[in-house]
DNA sequence: TTGCGAGATGTTCACGTAAACAATTACCAC
DNA sequence: GTGGTAATTGTTTACGTGAACATCTCGCAA
């Protein structure tokens, strides 16, 4: 395995070196470069001939440098390894592209204040044209999140507050659906399984379950806190399998629900039969989870496509329109819940 | 929901802004910026707080116009759908932070000749010093893959083929694995649900299967060939419960194993009892199924800090090394597997 | 023939940075 | 004091592009 050297780092042909080939002007050449009209057919394929000729390659930096757009959109994001994160980032990928932009990705490792500071720096010298900020923890306060330079901002997921453009799913409508179907089947509470607590969305939809139970003058029990794992809602469920009186359990993410429907099982309780389980993502495998998760479904793929639509927006007419977008949930109904027994 | 314009574009303060604030020339803020030796203490102050004054944010463009360095790395992928190619760009991205990269994702939308080649079309214009390609499709062939201007890239998970730098799990081993213990545990045959045709992976684990059995003089039962998604692995699951005379599966990954167990409960099936099954990637999800899951463990975390590291040594030496890294693979035996009954 | 407009093409310049080189200063040994 | 050296700071320039402006050519009407 022995490296040659390269072939001199030659820095790629410029429009000087194809318009010396064609016989025109530089100029000329980035007319044609950029598909504007005014140049002569003959003049435009013997241009075209030349640039294929040396290999010509447009030189990013320079344009951005002249133009000062980058054609790029930066993703700041907590973790890639959640369901929805993933997700979204995928959609945005797919809407940026659509719109010849590309995504930069900026994985921040540590939600503490120092690492955020951090963040927004290295993303203010980034290339980009505007941010998406993807960021579960609800600790971000106004100061933290103001980007130098005015760039446009959308952030997902997050109580991010006035003055920002919000676009989310519609959490709350999702986990109250959620609680009301095991209510509607007769459980007389429900039990909640929610994620950590610095995350925005677990709060969201505590608050929500809490909310339902009391509007039907029942006192929520005691919140059982996980970290939207799997192994976590696996100790949840063994904590509540020693309880032995409960009858329905919602918690905050299908990883979490389906550890817990494992500790169930492993004590020896029939879900639905003895205990209902309800999720909340909707991911591909919840589907074939043994049983099939009923969960409440949320449109990740939109959350993307609204997101660079907005931010779009914002670049193209340097206007700021602060506001909340919601993308609406719905329960998915499979057989991990039923009537209690007796 | 008004838009208000915003304050004036002003491309922010440049070093002649903070040079004139802080009284030197452009140049030594320049050395500050870049935190070069020489620069007396005070005057070294005074910029950084000229600096903080004027809000100075360096102009990446510019930079990179000046320095040919982007310190940015491009990842062109298929799909973000996929766990491996989640879990591999989520490490790339890691360790491309670490050396004070970003990450620039492409996605392209379907792998077919010409969306690729437009996809290294629009890639070689990119802001990237070199490339990783997270491709499972085995139909790359050399031309295709060659990127002008001679950009460093490292390919993940593809037969590239020689003269290409390769860093793959070492699939082979762990499929061999996989079926080996199936045979171990003393069943007669092991049959396959394989990926895609398409996919170099798929066709990986599927070769190394039929060649552990042939190994073994069994001649290979057919290959049911699935897509990688839950509903392929049910489907399929069916399949093998009408046949009736099948007692292990290794499914070539985990999110397939789990649709076909699925479809083994729904028959009244146990798993291991009556059928043993294997997954392979070792999802987080993985060890909460129902029952828990044998399956392949991959370290796509190391897969991703060697792409990083091959290609930050392509870029910094100019040199091109090719050959095949493998990243050790490793059985994780649960509870779907077991010795057949009778 | 002359003049004029429209289209094609060329020239100049600045975007913000950092390398290369030049200039200035301070200090020290003799 | 003188010469020399090292540390610090300044000046000039080019990276590749595209906007603004200038020039040129041609066809056609007066």
């Amino acid at each position: 395995m022995t490296g040659h050297p390269r072939p001199e780092t030659r820095r790629g042909a410029s429009m000087a070196d194809v318009a010396k080939v064609a016989g025109v002007s530089s100029q000329t050449v980035s007319r044609v470069a950029n598909d504007k009209a005014n140049v002569d057919h003959a003049t435009r394929e013997r241009v075209l001939e030349a640039m294929r000729e040396v290999g010509y390659q447009p030189n990013h930096a320079a344009r951005a440098l002249r133009t000062g757009r980058f054609k790029s959109i930066g993703v700041i994001v907590f973790t890639l390894s959640t369901f929805g994160n993933m997700r979204t980032l995928d959609a945005i990928t797919a809407a940026a592209a659509e719109v010849d932009h590309t995504v930069t990705v900026i994985r921040i490792p540590d939600p503490t204040r120092g690492t955020v500071s951090g963040a927004y720096r290295r993303l203010s010298e980034q290339a980009v044209d505007g941010v998406v900020i993807i960021f579960e923890a609800h600790l971000l306060d106004r100061a933290e999140i103001t980007l130098p330079n005015d760039q446009p901002v959308v952030v997902v997921d997050s109580n991010a507050g006035d003055g920002f453009t919000v676009v989310d799913t519609d959490q709350a409508t999702g986990a109250r659906e959620a609680t009301a179907h095991l209510l509607d089947l007769g459980h007389e509470t429900v039990w909640h399984i929610s994620g950590p607590e610095a995350s925005f969305s677990a709060l969201h939809r505590a608050e929500s379950w809490a909310a339902t139970l009391r509007e039907r003058g029942i006192t929520p029990p005691p919140i059982l806190v996980g970290d939207w794992t799997t192994d976590s809602g696996y100790r949840i469920g063994r904590e509540i399998v020693a309880r032995g009186d409960v009858t329905a359990v919602f918690a905050a993410n299908d990883q979490m629900a389906l550890g817990a429907m494992t500790a169930f099982h492993e004590a020896g309780l029939q879900v639905p039969g003895d205990i209902s389980v309800v999720g909340f993502d909707d991911m591909d495998e919840s589907k074939a989870f043994w049983p099939p998760l009923t969960t409440v479904h949320q449109d990740f793929a939109e959350v993307g496509r609204l997101c660079i639509q907005s931010l779009m927006r914002e670049i193209e007419t340097k206007t700021h329109t602060p506001g909340r977008t919601l993308v609406p949930t719905r329960l998915v109904v499979r057989d991990s819940t039923a009537a209690p027994k007796g």
